[in-house]
DNA sequence: ACTCTGCATGGTC
DNA sequence: TGACCATGCAGAG
């Protein structure tokens, strides 16, 4: 049937009626579904497909067990069978009864799973994919796998190999997975096995008629995500279990007479007891077929039953490489989260014990033998697989992987995933580094569930997830081999002058007990080697309460403030504030890749790791490469705190070190916030949820130049009430000086912040960064006020013998009665003596003797005057 | 002192 | 309860 033709009448041939409707039949290797007419479509859904219209063609065979006859000549059924290794056929549930079928990982089918995986990947199209990997058809073969899943879909979809169409993009051969229903007079067995319409249906759904279960979505998040998931499917024998062959690749002519190029095929056999080898089986001297199991029969445990942390995942990305180099049929095998032994400088790479002996080479010594394995690259590496005696088992290991896994940049809590390439049997190791998904729910910042760290999208792009800190380098008393999984902080990392922020890997929490990077001791050890360099300052300016908490909310001066307490903040991005030739409160940002400043509308919380992409609001300035909108001097007139951050321009507009590093930092420490209650910040000592987020007390404990915890916590305390206080107070200054305040006229206007245009204190929640911008203004308009005069550092304990002042739920709870000195003795750190506003301030302070209080809102009030 | 090797131990499932 | 496996550790080099 020409390709034309086919939409005007039943994609059929044996119907070829017309008919302006048409409903979705099996899947064609173009990637569209075969049209059919109602009725050929009810018999296809029906799985009565074959039955009648193919009963006359050749290609039925009986089942060698029942007797079923099973049409093998379409590709409409073509997987409602496993070739016998004595030859002939036997039905899938006949087949289930001697064996355990093939459980392959399938792939999500294009309708569903992954053109939207492969669309939603930045700049990756399934076209790009196709191009890449050849002119032709690229057929995938599934993995013969041996995982075993209580959520599995149905066998009549376990051998779902799909090719790569340049044209049509994925095609899954045998989407039009269902069960024959061969005779009229045999009752069609597993009668919900099927897809319908071609579809394979993953994803939300759940169970199935005959209590066969799909993955479910919630239990493998990662499932949309960003790899191409297999699919697991159902074996209810766990005693048996065959595999797919390993390189059976053929052309086929479908029904349509068209030729099927490149057909790659699946082949279930069975296998035989007796061709157990040393733990593996395989099928016959020409190695082209391999089955192999993981245990030998009989034994009590299923022997099938892989954990689910094995599956592969292997990603497109890897799967680009790997067809850059070898257009073979790639199957997953499994996949293994780095440990921090496996990852460590030992160089051995424990396997799990059924993925050796079902994948790997079969082994009768413990020296085991040199195993080539290719990388995602195609270089060619040879490992030792061996084992070692253990428990009356053994446990394999690969060693001398470590050139391997560092060519790779491979980590503790990466993964590592093996593959096989068809019909060679080469296999080839590739790695993925860890991610995390970020929950829709967490709002602006990243949230914990469990040991799951979910961060922002940008970070997860960026696998910047974070497990641990180590910062400038510092890890001290650590053990190399046992730190560094933690830390990622390679010996050569240790004292680096180039880059003090190590990247950090995220938990993992694979398993309960394999979580290499969530072991309370190693917890213990990251909390001791950090080392913020993150002001409070900045940290607090990026700093917003999270989500869903409730602050406790008292009150100072008549000003309600809110705190937030055993609660880790979120870390957003810092942000200038302006105003749009529109008059439109508008936020600048500096995209974290490219440091271009992007206008982004005001009310919004970006993460910490914010890049260009993520500019949802101007597409035309969502990419790195996309020019500022505004000219570098317009800029930097709008935008002093640039000038505050980095003196000059330049420094801007390329990479700015030090901005850099304090990104970093501020990611760092948004990233340790991510960690929240329990592993994060909340697992320090100090910082643990019950002691208040602000602390308030042990300060007098601690010297002035004690940067610990709690320290730093109680200065952050103190300058959330001095800024909340500050706001307050300059609310009350009112209208008139926020117009007398009213900046010179800009193409857009930074203005003071909330604190001139905001009248509810109580709706908002000044940041420190916002305060410290009504500095920057200062400076901007060439007064020589500290270009953050918050920045700096305030120590609460300039007068230990006060410490219990401080606290704002002490008695008085009153600002003025708290911080009298403390304002005083800050501004008068703070203020440059040249600074007229200082001078300003200073004489009043003299004048009145009055504390924080007034002395902000002189501050406020003379710097309006000084105008 | 350090690395490597092989095994033992103990936590987790 | 047993299998698995991450990791510790002792001994050898």
């Amino acid at each position: 049937m020409s390709s034309s033709s086919w939409k005007n009448v039943c994609f059929n041939s044996n119907c070829k009626e017309a008919s302006e409707k048409w409903r979705n039949g099996w899947r064609r290797r173009t990637g569209e579904y075969a049209h059919l007419c109602d009725r050929c479509a009810s018999a296809y859904e029906e799985g009565k497909f074959c039955e009648a219209f193919h009963s006359s063609t050749s290609g039925w065979r009986c089942c060698e067990s029942c007797g079923k006859q099973i049409h093998c000549g379409c590709i409409v059924s073509f997987h409602m069978f496993v070739l016998l290794d004595a030859g002939g056929i036997e039905c899938l549930t006949c087949a289930r009864k001697s064996f355990v079928l093939t459980p392959n990982p399938a792939w999500p089918p294009p309708s569903q799973s992954l053109p939207s995986q492969f669309e939603r990947r930045k700049g990756f199209s399934v076209k790009t994919l196709g191009s890449i990997v050849g002119s032709g058809p690229v057929p995938w073969r599934i993995a013969p796998s041996l995982f075993k899943e209580s959520n599995i879909q149905s066998e009549a979809q376990t051998r779902m190999p799909f090719e790569i169409d340049v044209l049509g993009g994925i095609n899954l051969f045998g989407t039009s997975e269902r069960l024959p229903t061969a005779s009229p007079d045999k009752k069609r067995e597993l009668p919900d096995e099927r897809c319908f319409n071609g579809k394979l249906i993953v994803g939300p759904f759940d169970t199935f008629q005959n209590g066969h279960t799909a993955l479910n979505p919630k239990e493998h998040p990662f499932l949309s995500v960003n790899n191409i998931q297999p699919i697991i499917f159902p074996i209810d024998d766990s005693s048996n279990f065959s595999l797919t062959t390993a390189s059976s690749s053929k052309t086929e002519q479908d029904d349509t007479g068209q030729l099927s190029a490149t057909f790659s095929t699946q082949n279930t056999i069975s296998i035989p007891v007796d061709k157990k080898v040393g733990g593996h089986y395989r099928t016959d001297s020409c190695g082209e077929t391999q089955v192999r199991n993981g245990k030998v029969q009989g034994d009590g445990r299923s022997r099938n039953q892989l954990l689910p942390r094995y599956r592969p995942q292997i990603t497109e990305e890897e799967l680009l490489q790997i067809s850059s180099y070898s257009k073979s049929v790639i199957t997953p095998l499994f996949e293994k989260t780095l440990s921090a032994s496996d990852a460590g400088r030992i160089g051995r790479l424990v396997l799990p014990k059924k993925c050796a002996e079902a994948y790997f080479p079969p082994i009768a010594q413990p020296e085991g033998l040199p195993l080539k394995v290719l990388d995602v690259k195609g270089k060619e590496w040879v490992f030792q697989f061996r084992f070692w005696p253990n428990n009356n088992s053994r446990m394999y290991v690969l060693e001398g992987i470590t050139p391997c896994i560092q060519s790779l940049r491979l980590q503790a809590g990466d993964v590592v995933t093996f593959s096989r390439l068809e019909p060679e049997g080469n296999l080839v190791m590739g790695g993925r580094k860890s991610s995390s998904v970020p929950s829709p729910d967490q709002g602006d910042g990243a949230v914990i569930k469990g040991n799951n760290v979910l961060i922002p999208a940008n970070c997860q792009a960026k696998n910047k997830c974070v497990e641990g800190i180590t910062v400038n380098g510092h890890m001290k008393g650590k053990s190399p081999s046992s730190f560094q999984p933690i830390s990622h902080v390679s010996k050569a990392d240790i004292g680096s002058t180039t880059s003090e922020i190590h990247e950090i890997k995220p938990i993992y929490s694979s398993k309960g007990k394999g979580s290499i990077l969530v072991s309370k001791c190693k917890r213990l050890r990251i909390e001791n080697d950090i080392e913020l360099k993150l002001s409070t300052d900045e940290a607090q300016g990026l700093m917003r309460p999270p989500a869903k908490i409730v602050p406790s909310v008292f009150v100072v001066d008549g000003c309600e403030f809110e705190e937030f307490e055993g609660t880790a903040p979120i870390i957003g991005r810092p942000t200038i504030l302006a105003i749009d030739p529109f008059g439109e409160k508008v936020k600048w940002v500096q995209c974290e890749d490219c440091s271009k400043w992007r206008k982004v509308p005001e009310d919004v919380f970006l993460p910490s790791g914010w890049i260009c992409s993520e500019n949802v609001w101007d597409l035309d300035r969502s990419r790195c490469l996309d020019a500022e909108e505004l000219a570098v001097e317009k800029l930097e007139d709008i935008l002093p705190a640039i000038n505050k951050v980095s003196s000059k321009r330049g420094e801007i507009t390329t990479k700015d070190a030090d901005m850099s590093v304090t990104q970093e930092r501020l990611d760092t420490l948004a990233n340790l916030a991510t960690l929240g209650d329990d592993e994060g910040i909340s697992a320090s000592s100090h910082f643990r949820s019950k002691r208040p987020w602000f602390p308030t007390e042990e300060s007098s404990k601690h010297k002035q130049s004690c940067d610990c915890a709690i320290c730093s916590s109680s200065k952050h305390r103190f300058r959330t009430l001095m800024e909340r206080y500050v706001k307050h107070q300059l609310e009350e200054i009112g209208e008139s000086a926020s117009q007398k305040s009213q900046p010179q006229q800009f193409p857009e206007q930074v203005y003071n912040v909330d604190t001139h245009t905001v009248t509810d204190a109580r709706n908002i929640t000044p940041t420190r960064g916002e305060v410290s911008k009504i500095v920057c203004l200062d400076y901007h308009n060439g007064r020589k006020s500290s270009p953050s005069p918050l920045k700096s550092q305030i120590d609460l304990n300039i007068h230990p013998e006060r410490e219990e002042d401080f606290s704002p739920v002490s008695e008085s709870g009153t600002m003025k009665q708290l911080h009298p000195h403390v304002t005083e003795k800050f501004f008068m750190q703070q203020m440059p003596s040249g600074s007229g506003i200082g001078n300003l301030v200073r004489t009043r302070m003299q004048q009145d003797g009055i504390g924080g209080a007034n002395l902000i809102s002189l501050a406020a009030d003379g710097g309006n005057q000084e105008n």
